[in-house]
DNA sequence: ATTGAAATAATCTCGGC
DNA sequence: GCCGAGATTATTTCAAT
């Protein structure tokens, strides 16, 4: 994990679909080495996948909402039970007052309140604190440099 | 945007690496229409980009944190102070008692409490209330699905 | 909008440094 | 670990429907 595959991963981040050709070409290699320390990156699993950055809006889900959830119970073992809602596409477990923090993406508000009755069902769920985004200054991924 | 492109934008956020012959059969389409397809979604930015995902705890950003930022002023256009701080991997307009809510990726405590200090350096930055995320239980694409 | 096939360009493999 | 070239496979274009 030198400068050279951090750079790899930073150019890999902003577009995975230029050619290996390119990218040894942009930290001073040839195709194959460019290749091969990509495929070693994945193996060892910093790089995780290959996946596409969808626009939100465009699927339905304009939104987004941060929903810190209470529970009177352990959460630890319930991942499964936020996993089946598919307008959360995060789950952590937080240290402090709440203890699960979820992000949401809906529809609409109406939509926002449904997946708050939703939470509302899960085991040992007590209450919920919501937050509406009014604006995404940005989202970007995680920078290997600095 | 009919099922067969929210099938191809689920294929590709599940793996971005795989063939258009191998899509395209996946939703019964040849290789060309399923290339045609996706290559219309980039133009109309449904899909925004091909990325990598990464495993932050590689990149020496193994501590996750949540960041309510409080505000003595209007902070709709400092999005750009926000940017500069590289720890920080998203930053919302929030509707509530706090102003902005940033996602802080960093090594350690000692560095999200260096953030801290760089998120009190901002314009108008009044406060900070900062959560801790003790495990993730998942991070998703957004689902066109449901 | 989809197909099938041809042209172009990429990935992947491997012997050698 | 990197290079370079050859073999393989994918992307991209296009005429036709």
């Amino acid at each position: 994990m030198d400068d050279v595959d951090r750079e790899l991963i930073a150019l890999l981040q902003q577009d995975a679909t230029q050619a290996y050709a390119a990218l040894g070409k942009a930290v001073g290699l040839s195709a194959g080495a460019a290749h091969e320390r990509v495929r070693k990156l994945r193996e060892r699993g910093v790089i995780r996948r290959t996946t596409v950055e969808v626009d939100p809006a465009a699927l339905g889900r304009g939104v987004l909402a941060f929903v810190m959830v209470e529970s009177s119970a352990w959460m630890g073992d319930s991942a499964d039970a936020f996993l089946a809602v598919p307008e959360i596409q995060e789950a952590h477990v937080i240290a402090g007052s709440a203890s699960v923090l979820v992000k949401v993406r809906c529809a609409t508000t109406e939509g926002l309140q449904d997946v708050l009755r939703r939470l509302y069902a899960i085991e040992g769920v007590s209450g919920t604190q919501a937050t509406v985004s009014l604006e995404t200054f940005f989202e970007r991924p995680v920078s290997p440099r600095a």
